[in-house]
DNA sequence: TATATTATGAGAGTAGCTCTCATTTAGATG
DNA sequence: CATCTAAATGAGAGCTACTCTCATAATATA
């Protein structure tokens, strides 16, 4: 009671803890690349990673949540805060997403690689994302609406936050990417869309025919 | 097999299934609204509608997909393309949504009802509304694409696609809805947030014009 | 009426997920 | 160092969504 709080980072607990969630995370990601999502089990999981099933869910809610990206949001929110003023919303996201990648360790790339490609993969995973998604457009509207001094429930902020995050999943989205490689390219072709938005969505109709 | 196909509407089989499936989702609903959706059980839905719980997994692959609109999306997509060449893309959209829903019974629509107010409330079922308006906005590129003569893996198509899907996203976040008219208001929402994409996002009217 | 088709029910089995309780392990205290 | 406390784990029981198989009943066709 009256002892310092160790239980933040270097405590040993701590340490095994996180140690013990990347086993599980890994294993589980192996499985499923060998085996298909569907095919493992949360007790061939448990085996692989040397827990009890019980522990396994102790670190994950659910199946699904092992291959939620839980921390690649809060790194984008932060970075999107960071921008200075003079940029507009869409270049401060832009470069929000740039700093964030930067900042992932080759392991941690490695991770969303394979999270990437079951979220476009599996239903149910892709379900999940797109509900997480939500949650971070309801963040970085908040974060919007701060910048430039609005609401966060105004539909304005909402839409213009929607169709953000839409641009950026319409580079995501299956058919898309027929080859599971999703990787810098994709990032590439997600700032390459963002522009596009930037842009006022340029349809670049056939020559003559210029819808309204 | 030289027989006449009845089997499509007028059939008393045909006439039975339609009406077992509907008993099956209004008993459905019923109680999801009497005692909250993860405390019924299939097996209280299958009693309830005087069938066996295989039957129930014979008209509805998952729990979920009972409170799921299965036809609205093709609707949608078949008053798209009737829209004239004439509108540009997001009216046609916005055309097709509200020609859409002008052809729902007032059951379909005590049902669509009921069903979105589901659809924002249950974790679940609000990610597989998600991954269906996933799929609708797939679909939709298709559409876009041959209606302005590019291909559907066009990033300025996929971009613009994404666009809409994101702000019609934007509007069915759980936080936007506390109310209890979901039906209605939400589809208002949504056509005016499109209205906001088509007009460029504007974030910060000019003072006295309140967008639509 | 006889026969082929299709819908249904019963029941067994799998797996995700929850809860409880006993056991172990790390950290704090004397 | 011994002890006490609190947290982490494991074991196991139980619920429910979901699948599969097979027998039976209902409907269509001849």
């Amino acid at each position: 009671m009256t002892s310092v709080d160790l239980s933040q980072h270097g405590s040993l607990r701590e340490r095994k803890k996180a140690r013990t969630r990347a086993a599980i995370r890994e294993h589980a990601l192996r499985l499923f690349r060998e085996q298909g999502y569907a095919d493992t089990t949360i007790e061939q999981i448990a085996a692989a990673a040397e827990v009890s099933p019980s522990t396994f869910f102790r670190y994950f809610p659910t199946k699904e949540d092992v291959v939620l990206r839980d921390d690649f949001d809060d790194r984008i929110l932060e970075a999107f805060d960071r921008q200075p003023a003079s940029l507009s919303p869409i270049a401060a996201i832009r470069a929000a997403l740039r700093e964030a990648v930067a900042t992932f360790t080759p392991a941690e790339w490695e991770e969303f690689h394979q999270g990437a490609g079951l979220s476009v993969t599996v239903p149910e995973i892709r379900a999940r994302t797109l509900d997480e998604l939500s949650r971070t457009i309801e963040m970085m509207a908040d974060a919007l609406a701060r910048r430039i001094g609005l609401t966060a429930d105004d539909l304005a902020v909402r839409a213009y936050v929607g169709a953000v995050f839409g641009v950026m999943m319409s580079v995501l989205s299956p058919d898309a990417l027929a080859g599971a490689d999703v990787g810098e390219q994709t990032l590439r072709r997600m700032d390459e869309a963002l522009a596009l938005l930037e842009a006022g969505l340029p349809l670049a109709p056939p020559r003559g025919t210029t819808p309204r």
